[in-house]
Order: structure tokens, then C-alpha cells, then sequence
DNA sequence: CGATTTTTGGCAAACGTTTGCTATGAATCG
DNA sequence: CGATTCATAGCAAACGTTTGCCAAAAATCG
């Protein structure tokens, strides 16, 4: 018998609480309490035991724990299914923000992908039924649900990021793109400017339906119609962003009565795009002005330096840790709560009157 | 007592094997089988049990059957202090790919950020040392250690990504920087260029001795003194990328002898570089040649379009998730291998002649 | 100094699985 | 048709913690 534990232990886990006990001279109980409740033990006892405990080595088993108190302390963050953009650190951003807030109070993070295979549904889905997380961060655009499972009826606490599903019952932290591009718009139209080309991302995506909803408002506000802006893209997906950003220069070389500005609604949109321009001899912002949404950090050192709309990644993480830990603490009060928090325009060397001005 | 199970069952877990096996008419062992070892149990059986999970909306606990064999299919990431780069996706490429290929595997990632403090420190070790990762991908410069804990003799297999640790018994992936830089170089020297600017990243960091090694060694090969390149930057860590270019454009500016071919070893620091160039009405590559180092998307748009290294973030991932894998489920033979995946040289528009030869 | 309160320690059950062993029933063979 | 083998099901122990409950010891009070 003891042989076998031997073995065991050469080839797998490290010192027990038991150790610990034994070699502190107390029982297993005890030395649980002292590591937990601290308060609740002799101090003479827990010097002991914290000793016995650092000479071991000793780490308390995390599934063992999870598993008798029936939580553990992981977080997930679902993640749209490609991570990959131009230019953009949103991700990096958020992934680093929400990691270390929840380090902070004591939570682990783990990442999960949805993509559009069932593979990776059923995965995500696993993790929130079997007891593996204890809450969810949402950045993709939709909750996955599989053979009646769904991660919106899981129990689960759940906070939506970049996208407002306060609406659905989850609780959202998103910025405010309607506005942001409305008051950019405005800016523009202050400016002078009256015909518009948009760049778009993909046709009914949440994102492109509040600042085309934007722009729209900022047009309607100047009593300028509809028709003073051109769609442009509308087909993919933001990831693709830098072939949009082309597609759309085609699309602007074609048309006869030129815009003045245009609205990209990504960096790396606008960063293609103004390389195009750049080609066919187009003066920015001389000829056309630009103002694109994300705030990447390369756009300081485009030619000219790009104006964008800068999304507060960092502020948006930890505000969304800090509403998911309250959910999680607080099982009772639903709150469906939405935050908001605005982005900011930052004015770079992209945007002058229009030419017909000067 | 049934009450009270109810009421647990009202707040937290779903249904429980002993239920799925009460509405199948079996016994709990019996489900056990049949969901992890579908040929050891009556076909007729199984499909019973498979429809009451099914029904029943059954997930196994992950931290019981954990607890139980005495693994977990939680791979951890430890990242470096700070993902924040500016323009590189090198890091959400690796997660993408790693995350993609543990999912292939029934594997789940986890990541762990490693800072200076001692907190993120403690953090990974109990995660290594409490049993919750089976193994571990580690993409920072240094090995977590605390108070007789170490990553080191944690018993946990380990992947070293990026920086080559196999010379200290942990199994490596990474690029050639030494040889892609040595070949970049090379190429220069062949089309006349003989003075050189190397933008370094921070003074003794591994990738920074690896690339600059690789200068020097084009040189040596060339025929040409060590003098034949000035060192710029070297404080600042990869991070700063941005800085470092701009501090590199004034040190450029105050040269005498202007070199005629610059090296940098990240896109920040190139883009940054360039663009102060443009300010200063430097021509590239008419002036000055440039390559640059990462092969991030958006060199493709930069003006002009930036020859870069283009590192094979993706191929690495997959190459490090097969390594892991393959120390995990064959203990026995520890190889301490090396895997070396070369980068590739893209070159665009920002490599010429030297004026001088023209 | 005895009685009462407070503090502290220990026993054992429980968390939800997996799995070795045994018992049962079916099937095959002589 | 009985005996032997094989497949399958069930029992119960184990994984490493936490925690309710009780006992013992210490401290306080009358």
C-alpha cells in the first residue's frame, strides 16, 4: 500500500493537506481552517502550520476545493471566432485588462474561441455546464446553444462586451459607436463637408447598424438627406477590414460625384484605404478627409497620422470584470444593468475643411 | 433532506450521473462506461443512456472526474508581462492558433500573464502546483519561482515558445532570428549598402542578442568591421517599439555619417522610424533602405509598403500545442527538443540600391 | 474553587465522478 | 442439457478538500 502511494507520488501530485497536518502535528481540519479562516485558529497553531506548509511545498488542490465547494474560481471570456485584425489591439487590450482584474480578486481567466463550428460551441458550452466556470465574459455576437443547452439559460452570471445585449438580459459594457460617430460626423459636417462615403462592416452586425446609425442622425440633425452618404462594403466581416478598406477605394475611384470625407469604421479600413488614396494621388485630408473608428496605436504614425475613434478597451475589461464578480457575489439582484463608456475622438492630421471651402 | 437537495439543486448544478442513470434504468458505473468507453457497454444500453443525457441535459463535472483521475485538460499560456504591442498580432495569432489546436485535442487554455510582481508569480505556480494545468506553453523570458516553488521542477511538462530554453531542459520552438536577420542583412550587403542603423530591442534580451548576432555575423561574412552598424536604442523593452523608433530617427539625425540602410528588429519601431523620416524628408528607399521585423498585417499598407521578417506565429502555436501534447501523454522520454521554424523575409517597397551605387 | 461561557481541535460526511472487483445473466461448447 | 466462458451490470472505495457538529480545553465569572 504505501508502496503504491510512493509510486503515485513519484509520479504525480505533491504534498497533501495531510502532510501538512501530520507534520504541523494537528488534524487535517485544523489545517484547512488555518489556511481559510485564519482567524478562526490559534496563532501559535497556524505559525506552526504555515511553516509545515512552506517546507512542503505544500499547494492546496484546486479541484478537490472546487469540487467540495461547488464553485471554482475561473472566468471565461468567449471570444468572436478569429481574433485576427490589421492593426487594431482591442483584444490584446481587453485580454490583458480583464486577466489583471481578475488576478486581483483572486480569479483565473480562460479563453474560449466561437467559431462557427459545433466543435466549439459544445466546448464552450461543457465548460459552463460541468461546473468548470464560475462566469462568462461574452465579445463574440452571439451566445452558443446546442441541442437545448444554451449558455444564456446555463445559470451562469454573464456580462456582454463591445456588444448590448442588456436588452436579452445580459448585462452589457459597451461604448457608445451611435454617438461617437455622430458627433464625428457633426464635425465633419461643421466643417463644411456634405457628401460622405462610409465605410461598412458586415450588413446587420450590431456594430455597423449603430454607427451607420450615427452617422445617420448627424445627417438628419444638419437637415442634409440621406442620400449625402455613400454605403460602401457591407459584405465582410471586420477581420477583413483591410480588404474592405481596398474594395472601397475601388469603389470611390468609380463614383462621379466625390465625397468629401469618409467615415471608416475601423482602422484598419481606413489604413488601406488611405494607401490607395495614397496611389491614385488623392491629398489627404487636401482632397478628402478621414476619420476611422478604434484608436489603434499605430494610427499616430500613419501618413498622415490617422484621426480614429478610440475605444476604450482597458476601462470597458475592468468595468466588466467588476460587473461580473458583483453578479457573481450577489447571486440574488439581476440588475441587466448596461454601462456605458464613451469613446474618444482623437483629432490627428486626417481632417480639414473640404477643399470647395477653402 | 430532499428539501433541502432541492433547494441546491433550484440554486446551482444541473442534473447529476445518479439522475441520468435513474432515467436510463441503470446504474451510475454503467453510465460512467458508456459515456467515456462506448464499446464496453450493450449497444442497446448505451443508446438508452444517451438519450436520458441528452434529455436530461446532462454535463459531467469536469472537477470531479479531475479530482477523480487526477488530471485536468487545462493548458496554461504564461504571457509576458504586457501583450500591449503596437501594431503586431503576434500574440492573438499564437493564441488563436494554440487555443484552435488544444480545442482538436478536447483540451481548454488558460492564460496567465507573467509581471514583475510577485502576485502573477504565486498565481501561475499554485495553477501549476494545484493541480488545475496539465501542462504549460510559455511564451515570457523567464521561468516563474517563488519561495522554493519553481515552474522548473513543478513535475508539469513544459513548452518554451519564442526563446529558445532547450539548452535548460525545456523543450523549444522558435524561429531562426539569428539566421533571418544574418540572411536581411546579407542581402543589403549585396545590393552595396555598407552602413548600417540596428534598432535594438532591450540590452541582453535573447531575441535582441539573436538578431544582432545575425547583423554581425552578414558583416563578418561580408568582409566588413563591426563599425559598419551603430546600435540604437537597447534600453527599452519591445513594448516601447514606437519610442524606440522615434528615438532612433534623432540619433539617425544627428550621424554624421549617415548609414544608408536601416534594421529594425520590431514594425513598431520601423513604422515609427519611417514615419519621423517622412517628416524629416527622408526618402525610402531612395535615401535609406529599410526591413523590419514581425510581419505584421499592416506593413502591407505603410508608406511605402515595409519589408519585414515575417515571424510564422501560427505554424509555431500548432507546433508548440503538438510538442506539449506529446510530453503529456508520453512522460517517459523528455527530449528537450528544438524546433526551429524559419521566419520569412517579405520584401515590399522600403529595400533599394543605395543612392550612392545608383 | 466550581460553574459557565468561550475558544479551539477532531471526526466524519459530503462534493460527483471513475474504476477494480464481484455477481449476474447470456452464450457457447462438449 | 450441464458446464464453462464471456459480456455486462452493480457495489463501493477512492480522489483531496471543506465544514457541521461535538468534545475538550481554556478562560472568565460569581
Amino acid at each position: 500500500m504505501s508502496k503504491s502511494r510512493d509510486l503515485l507520488r513519484e509520479e504525480q501530485s505533491g504534498p497533501l493537506m495531510a502532510d501538512v497536518a501530520k507534520l504541523a502535528g494537528v488534524a487535517i481540519s485544523t489545517v484547512s481552517r488555518a489556511l481559510a479562516n485564519p482567524d478562526r485558529v490559534n496563532e501559535k497553531t497556524r505559525a506552526k502550520i504555515d511553516a509545515a506548509a512552506k517546507q512542503l511545498g505544500y499547494t492546496p488542490n484546486a479541484m478537490a476545493r472546487g469540487l467540495r465547494v461547488g464553485k471554482s474560481n475561473v472566468v471565461m471570456i468567449v471570444l468572436p471566432g478569429s481574433l485576427y485584425y490589421g492593426a487594431s489591439q482591442i483584444v490584446p487590450q481587453v485580454l490583458q485588462a480583464i486577466n489583471n482584474r481578475l488576478l486581483e480578486n483572486g480569479y483565473t481567466l480562460m479563453i474560449a474561441n466561437l467559431a462557427r463550428d459545433e466543435a466549439s460551441e459544445r466546448h464552450i458550452l461543457n465548460l459552463a455546464f460541468g461546473g468548470t466556470v464560475r462566469g462568462a465574459i461574452i465579445l463574440a455576437s452571439k451566445l452558443p446553444e446546442l441541442e437545448g443547452r444554451s449558455l444564456g439559460n446555463s445559470g451562469l452570471p454573464l456580462i456582454s462586451m463591445l456588444m448590448d445585449m442588456s436588452g436579452a438580459g445580459v448585462p452589457s459594457v459597451v461604448t457608445n459607436d451611435r454617438g461617437a460617430v455622430r458627433e464625428a460626423t457633426s464635425s465633419l459636417i461643421g466643417l463644411g463637408h456634405r457628401r460622405f462615403l462610409y465605410l461598412a462592416g458586415p450588413e446587420g452586425n450590431y456594430h455597423d447598424v449603430e454607427r451607420f446609425g450615427g452617422m445617420l442622425e448627424a445627417l438628419q440633425q444638419a437637415g442634409l438627406p440621406e442620400t449625402a452618404v455613400v454605403r460602401s462594403g457591407g459584405k465582410l466581416d471586420y477581420q477583413e477590414g483591410f480588404k474592405i478598406g481596398l474594395q472601397a477605394a475601388d469603389h470611390f475611384a468609380a463614383l462621379t460625384d466625390k465625397p468629401t470625407a469618409v467615415v471608416a469604421t475601423s482602422d484598419d479600413m481606413a489604413i488601406s484605404f488611405m494607401s490607395k488614396m495614397r496611389e491614385m494621388a488623392v491629398a489627404i485630408p487636401g482632397d478628402l478627409s478621414i476619420v476611422s473608428f478604434d484608436g489603434s496605436p499605430v494610427c499616430e504614425f500613419c501618413a498622415p497620422p490617422l484621426s480614429s475613434i478610440m475605444q476604450p478597451a482597458e476601462e470597458m475589461g475592468i468595468a466588466a470584470v467588476d460587473m461580473l464578480l458583483e453578479a457573481i457575489e450577489n447571486p440574488g439582484l439581476s440588475s441587466a444593468a448596461r454601462k456605458v463608456i464613451p469613446s474618444q475622438l482623437i483629432v490627428r492630421e486626417t481632417i480639414s475643411v473640404p477643399r470647395s471651402h477653402a
